[in-house]
Parts: C-alpha cells; sequence; structure tokens
DNA sequence: GGTTAAACGTGATAAAAATCTCATAACGCC
DNA sequence: GGCGTTATGAGATTTTTATCACGTTTAACC
C-alpha cells in the first residue's frame, strides 16, 4: 500500500515514475499481467532494476520476493503519489498552433488535468473554438482564474508577454504554471514552475548530427 | 577561440551552452552588449557562476580577468560547437496538431534546422499544405528520404505507429530522431535519438499542485 | 517438507553534477 | 607605473544520481 512519506520525491524520480506508470498501463491493456518484476520494468524502460525497485521503495511499494510487485497496486500507488486522481482544473494561454495541440490532446484527463478555458489576445481568434473550449479574451483572464479558482495556468504565448501574464495570473492565485515559452519566470516562491522548451532540444539534436 | 575538444559533451551541458547562447541572443538584440560576465548570465538565468565558466571552458572559451566574455565569441563558439550554422535537413512525420505547430515553428533556421517535408497517413491531410510544406503521402517518405539524403526525422505520430516508421527512416538513411511520441525507439547503435515526452511535465505538475 | 532459483531490499560504491575556495590575472584609478 | 578591485580558472569538496553486491524472502519443484 503507498505509504504517504512526508520526503520530497525528486523530479527524475517523478518522471520515471511517469514512465513505469505508462509503460504498466499500455502493456496491461494490451496483455493484463497482475504482477510485474523490476526486471521487466529495467528491460522495457532501458533503466536499472534497481533503479525502478528504489523508485518503487520511495513510494511505500514493497514487493514479493520472486514474485515482483502488483501490477494495479502499482499504478495505484504512482496515480496517489503524483495525484492523478485528484481532478485539477488549468487554463490554456495562447491558442497558437501548440496550445491547439495541448488543447486537442486528450491524454491529459488520464492524469487529472482538465483544461476548462483557452484565451488569446487575437481578436480573430476570440471566439472560435479549441478543442471544444470558446476562446476568450485576455480581459476575460484574470476574473476567470478568481471565479473558478483556478491554480494551474498552460503557458503557450510569445515569449515577449510571458512574464507579464504570469504576474497577472499569479495575482490571480496560480500557484503552477506550466511554460512553454522559452522564458525564465520569475514567480513568488510558493508559485511552481515546469519549464518546457522544445528548443533544448535542438542542442542535442544540432550536436549529434554535427559531430 | 572556440577549440575543437573531442570530449563529448554531456546532454546537461549542451542544454545550458544553448540556454546561454538564447539569453545572450535575444539580451544584445535588446541592448548590445560587448562583453559579459559569467556572474550576469548566472543571475539572469539561475545557475551557478562557476557552471557557466565551466561550461564555458568545455567549449575551449577563455574569459578576461576583471572583464569576462566576448559576447559575440561566445556565441560563435556555441554555434560552432552545437552545429548551428552547418545547415541540415529533417522530415516531419505526422501532420497532426503538434506537427503543425513544429512545422510553424519559424525558430529552427536561426539554429540550422529546416524541415523540408511533411508526411501523413491521413488521405484528407495528403495534399494540403502544413507551414508551406505540402503534405505527402507516407508512400513517399522513403523514397524522400533517399533520394534527398535525409538525416533527422521529427515524428509525431500516434504512439502505436511510430516504432515501424522508425524502421523505416533508420533504413532509408536518417541517422537521428526527434521522437515527440510517448514511446522507447529501438535504433541501431549510430542513431541518435532525442525523446521529448510532454506528459512528463504532468507527473511534476500534479505533484507538486497536489502536495 | 526441504531445496533451489528468482526476485526483492538495502547498504556500499562509483559516477556525475554542482558548488566552494582561492590563487592569478587584468583593468581602472590615482 | 603601482595598487586595489573584480572576474576568471582550476583544484577540492559536496551533493546528487546511478550501479553494484549481497543477504533475505518466497514460490515452485521434487
Amino acid at each position: 500500500m503507498a505509504k504517504d512519506d512526508s520526503a520530497r520525491l525528486r523530479r527524475v524520480v517523478l518522471e520515471r515514475l511517469m514512465r513505469y506508470y505508462r509503460w504498466l498501463s499500455e502493456s496491461t491493456f494490451r496483455k493484463p499481467l497482475r504482477t510485474v518484476t523490476s526486471a521487466q520494468i529495467a528491460e522495457a524502460l532501458d533503466v536499472d532494476p534497481t533503479q525502478v525497485r528504489k523508485d518503487f521503495g520511495a513510494v511505500g511499494l514493497v514487493g514479493m520476493g520472486r514474485v515482483g510487485f502488483e501490477v494495479c497496486e502499482v499504478c495505484r500507488a504512482i496515480r496517489y503519489v503524483l495525484g492523478f486522481d485528484q481532478r485539477y482544473e488549468g487554463v490554456l494561454i495562447g491558442a497558437g498552433h501548440l496550445g491547439s495541440a495541448l488543447a486537442a490532446y486528450n491524454g491529459f484527463a488520464s492524469y487529472g488535468l482538465e483544461i476548462v478555458a483557452v484565451f488569446d489576445n487575437d481578436k480573430r481568434k476570440i471566439g472560435s473554438k479549441v478543442a471544444g473550449c470558446a476562446v476568450q479574451s485576455m480581459r476575460a483572464l484574470k476574473p476567470y482564474i478568481r471565479k473558478h479558482n483556478i491554480r494551474l495556468a498552460i503557458l503557450t504565448t510569445p515569449a515577449e508577454v510571458s512574464q507579464e501574464l504570469v504576474d497577472r495570473v499569479v495575482s490571480a492565485g496560480v500557484k503552477a504554471i506550466w511554460n512553454f515559452t522559452p522564458t525564465r519566470l520569475t514567480v513568488p516562491p510558493d508559485v511552481f514552475v515546469r519549464n518546457e522548451h522544445i528548443s533544448l532540444g535542438l542542442s542535442e539534436i544540432a550536436y549529434h548530427l554535427v559531430k
């Protein structure tokens, strides 16, 4: 059973947990397994088996000798620790290509996230629908967040305006920002920012391609 | 001057170099600086000044006491090491939302990457234009790669078909894959894969939001 | 039931990454 | 030109992350 260990989990661990979870979900979908061993997971995901056991240990999972771990229990523990079962609502700021792509991606729901509103500055976009959400004017942003108690903002705007928008949503009560903008944001210490910079990937690609 | 050090640079270093480069490019755009100190960069990007100097040292940059580093020289060295000045062509596989977003992003050119063709399975999309490229049938994929000597494939297809597509493009000569699919790909050792999994970000977001 | 093989849990170890400390060098000022 | 200030560069240290090694547990098999 997942016991609540108060020690904060590190980012690398969270990401690995996510990968275990995804693999378990889809592999059980293909062929339901009752149990799984750390070696199987390690093999499939190209990590060390010890790593898997350590990570599982960190979220309170214990396996059985000779058998391994119960798949459904592992999934449950990860869902619990990562908070996938608690629904939370996010607003999407910026209805450009990337914003639309994110809004259209319907896989978020299974991780608890629901995108409930989309905002953009472009008058031509306002009123149009993006993945079921009517695009609203930026003026509506702050009131909306206040009213619906939104805690997550997903940012896909041009870099120039991102800091200003962040200040606004933070002052409205947002506690986490998923930043797809190539900008380092300044926020109060109680606000969490996750940066997602695709262009970082280019550094590695270009480097390996040119070598 | 950027001297060619044969030691392979690690991923973290490459990514930081990219961040330095981006910041330097845009900050010189705002207000041209002739020189910059490691402390200034560190301050702006929230890293340790020593780290900056170490990274610079790794690409052969030397600074001057009391002055710092010459901006244009730093930029040049990073461009050189990361290979931004060598143009390379990539094909985009999958013209969905994310694919369109990537194709439309015109920032890649300044890092050397040009997306020269787009492929999709969906008959309704074939022939339509995505960011200036006519979407082609998947059947044309392999011949195209062969003919134009393409070395990079950007993958934004559904997870189920990604491995099969990878096998095809690799057999056609592709040497690097930028994978936006939530799948671990198997490739020969001489092919480089960079995985870009947005859903990993969700693990951290959900965790922090729920805590 | 006892034996064996397979998998776990964990403390020790190694590797990698980040940070600290400080001697050295260069510019600006008098 | 000498002196103080400031930034670099490199070695030492710490922290984090990953891997190894091994004793323990548990199901399967005779």
